[in-house]
DNA sequence: TGTTAGCACTCTACCACGATGAGTGCTAAT
DNA sequence: ATTAGCACTCATCGTGGTAGAGTGCTAACA
């Protein structure tokens, strides 16, 4: 069942006015603001038809209408469009601050406060996850003693190291042949990968550097696990500030949500295999306290593979065409800048 | 002025009684729990003269007594002995989870979960600080092309790399030749002092390294900065559990200060200089956002030298002798571990 | 002089009550 | 199909009244 367009224009108009207002929109709110060009009592009408459809819902029998989040889906989907109209953003974007840590790690906070800046929602990013992370180049090197360090470098630009003991009979020469040969077996690879080669390599030559091998696939391992965790958040509290959130219960499971990285984790990467701004609405999110948040996630890149997820936290009644829009644009920029990083720092 | 013994005792009870419950402490109550031997009557006259004097205060005509600060500063001071039955805690602390970070980032982040869960408060930890962290070893590596890695190690094993462009002209030889130049030159010396080092001999030989010189001193000027920024907040849901934040504004106001690592950072640094634990006591705070909470801080070391605090955030009506003896505890720990961390993995 | 019993007083927390007003749903007229 | 009008519902807010906890003070007592 399709929606007529003068209902499509008065469900955009409630949400509209609730995502800009917060309280629930009655008939005389609609006809004090639109000009529909029919009376309250024809909107109430036709509030009525929406919300036996599902769009719209009320708390309770005299309050105005708010809409549920299969309204929201449909807002989304069909009612907003981000491009043709997309001018009010540009403006803050351009005179927001620009992203300039130089380590991957600022990086990374630094983009989760400007998501949360321009949103003003909790700003999610997560570092590069292994699946497309590749290899790009290992070192060994003796300090001294019987240490080493193993040096470890992937394509996105994360530098790896580990202390290993090692024999005092292996010299530095020896390393540098064995890196070069590591470095020609394995180029290209992703992570994954290198560890199953590094495992088929160890049973296939039981030869002299078996432990260094060993080292070696624990510090590739190592550099999956901390990917994996990395999680930034920032402006958390700006989410606070919502009026949805006033209550202490909902600030509590909310934090202790974002305490929990791991399943924000698992929330965000949902949607690494999609390309574009994908949103979750309310229940559509599979974590219990987060029911009341919306998500609007996207990825970004660096050296031509997906590499990463960066999105926003907010609650469902959150300006999605301008959250929208600043997730694109995040996205895009931590893209850009990876791909300079990457081209300045480690491509020959 | 002295108080006399069964004052002190009083005041204790008062305390004691007041942190366990959260609610004001009335003279009925102290002759239900204690046995003081005389009649509610004396105990208000007594809890007058203690109010009187600046101990207790109460929050209405009607209602029971609370502690001041100045109350908690005696009690802290003079009431409570942490060593000697100090039983209690012993049996927590041996079930509790220990501390396996292999990263140095991994332990703080462990450290400051660990805090949080034994004391029910906020656990904060910094990165060792530079004043006292010394320079280890340097390491410059030639990767492909134009490319080089300078890799810089202190002695809190903090590894930091650098990618800089170089010379063709200059060869991995030259690059060890530099190398051990500077490692003798810089040998034990503070960061500070390196950075000064690298001044003077910049300006003393202006020989074929300035480039590579002046790129060092960029990287130690960045494990300058990116220790200092390093604070671990861990649990902070945790505080939100305690009826005093449970109202929103100061909820808000806890998780801003929280964000703000930067002014947390200041608070604990005035502390690195005294040995042992510190505890500053609500208005004793200097944040006005922090007000209402008490601060216990310890510091922690690594290779004979104070490099770094640690410390709990929570309301000031917290269990001070339990979160004393856990910081105490966890003060001693990660000293340990840091100092293992260190032999095992740097020291030859 | 220190301690105690008793009493008047104070203040909060809680509940019930009613007024207000926003907003709906329905019906009958247009 | 639209609209005006009306009865009805429900949250919100201020009021007043009560119960209970706790105090301070006074007068009696050891």
């Amino acid at each position: 069942m399709e929606l007529d367009e003068r209902n499509k224009r008065v469900l955009q108009a409630v949400i509209d006015s609730y995502i800009a207002s917060g309280s629930p929109i009655g008939s005389s709110v609609l006809v004090r603001r639109y000009d529909f060009g029919v009376s309250s009592a024809t909107l109430r009408n036709i509030m009525a038809e929406l919300e036996e459809l599902g769009y719209l819902t009320h708390p309770h029998t005299s309050a105005g209408r708010i809409p549920t989040d299969f309204g929201y889906r449909y807002y989304i989907d069909s009612l907003i469009s981000v491009e043709n109209d997309g001018d009010d953003i540009e403006d803050h974007l351009r005179e927001a601050p620009r992203l300039q840590g130089d380590d991957l790690h600022e990086l990374m906070e630094e983009a989760s406060r400007f998501l949360a800046a321009l949103s003003h929602c909790a700003g999610v990013v997560v570092a590069p996850s292994e699946p497309e992370t590749q290899y790009k180049h290992i070192e060994f090197v003796r300090l001294r003693g019987r240490q080493a360090l193993i040096i470890f470098v992937t394509t996105t630009g994360i530098v790896q190291n580990k202390l290993v003991d090692l024999d005092d009979s292996i010299r530095q020469q020896d390393l540098n042949r064995f890196s070069s040969y590591l470095n020609e077996e394995l180029a290209g690879r992703t992570l994954a990968e290198v560890r199953r080669r590094l495992i088929e390599k160890m049973e296939e030559e039981k030869l002299l550097f078996t432990k260094l091998m060993d080292e070696t696939y624990r510090a590739s391992q190592e550099v999956h696990e901390r990917e994996s965790e990395m999680v930034y958040i920032g402006g958390a509290s700006q989410m606070l500030e919502s009026p949805e959130f006033a209550s202490v219960e909902k600030m509590k499971a909310l934090l202790k949500a974002f305490e929990d990285k791991y399943k924000l984790l698992r929330l965000l990467d949902r949607s690494v295999a999609a390309r574009g701004i994908k949103v979750f609405i309310g229940t559509e999110n599979p974590f219990f306290e987060m029911q009341e948040c919306s998500l609007v996630v996207g990825n970004y890149k660096a050296a031509e593979n997906v590499v990463g997820t960066l999105g926003v936290i907010g609650p469902t009644r959150m300006h999605y065409k301008q959250v929208i829009q600043v997730v694109d644009y995040t996205s895009k920029l931590l893209s850009k800048l990876l791909e300079e990083r990457f081209q300045r720092g480690i491509e020959p």
